[in-house]
DNA sequence: AACTTCTTCAACCGCGACTTC
DNA sequence: AGAAGTCGCGGTTGAAGAAGT
């Protein structure tokens, strides 16, 4: 069967963007709205393939792009939120207006990592710097253990309190923790989504795959939240992850 | 000045998730 | 139900400029 190319390769433009292409992006954009990015190099009048321009735009173009460096503030923020969510530089990016997660990303590698080696802080585990344990490129296999099986709520505005365990991420058993194989593996598959067409405002659908955490199937509702804010908690025998969501009127 | 090595970051690629039909 | 289409994410690459020799 195999899937379709996402554009016709051949007759392509590649490789870094002329400002007569920029030009033209911005300006459809600007006629059309965002969207349809298949259907829009045609309509510009572009030889990109839609995902070339959806990436110039998002990465370079967009208006409300903070150009320039990361400020000390930014810097924290990042490193904090890394510790919590691992390589997922979508979320983070998310906490951080005017940055894109291409941004964020390569600023990670290329200046953070650094700087927390030098902190004597591996930027891997957030604990403390382990040479042997640290590759020198890539993603080891606890940093994907922990951002394979957490997936975070996606939206803004979220805080985490993770009682589990305070040395390790959201208490999560990773690869290179095999003492804790045969506790509790935790793999909560939680999801919290906007409230949908049929649902009271304020709603939020919160769902726990049980099939590695013992939840409770009480647990598996839909909260109704009565103030600004509400917590929903899931714990197990050894930990407690706890989703604080304040809400936007 | 010429060459090599290092650093940065825009862009590409492959894949999974989601949507549409 | 499942195939096809589309979108978005994260890892990786490579060109360009900076720094070092």
């Amino acid at each position: 069967m195999g899937r379709s190319p996402c554009c016709e390769k051949e007759h392509m433009n590649k490789g870094a963007w002329t400002k007569e292409e920029d030009r033209r992006l911005i300006d459809h954009i600007n006629r059309h709205g965002e969207g349809r990015w298949r259907s829009l190099p045609k309509a510009a009048g572009l030889l990109r393939c839609g995902k070339s321009c959806r990436l110039r735009w998002i990465n370079y173009l967009r208006p409300d792009l903070k150009r320039g460096n990361f400020t000390e503030e930014e810097d924290e923020l990042i490193i904090s939120l890394h510790s919590i969510l691992g390589n997922k530089w979508s979320f983070i990016a998310a906490r951080l207006p005017g940055r894109t997660d291409n941004e964020i990303k390569n600023y990670w590698n290329t200046h953070i990592k650094r700087k927390l080696y030098s902190r004597g802080i591996d930027p891997l585990t957030h604990g403390p710097s382990d040479d042997t344990r640290a590759s020198k490129r890539g993603q080891t296999t606890a940093e994907k253990a922990v951002s394979d099986r957490v997936m975070v709520p996606s939206m803004t505005g979220i805080d985490y309190a993770d009682e589990s365990n305070a040395s390790s991420n959201s208490g999560v058993t990773t690869a290179e923790e095999p003492a804790k194989e045969n506790g509790p593996r935790i793999n909560l598959d939680l999801s919290i989504g906007l409230p949908r067409e049929d649902q009271q405002p304020r709603d939020i659908c919160f769902a726990a795959d049980a099939k590695d955490f013992d939840v409770d199937q009480t647990k598996r509702q839909i909260c109704t939240c009565s103030s600004s804010t509400t917590t929903i908690t899931a714990t197990s025998d050894s930990s407690t992850i706890r989703f604080h969501i304040p809400f936007c009127s």
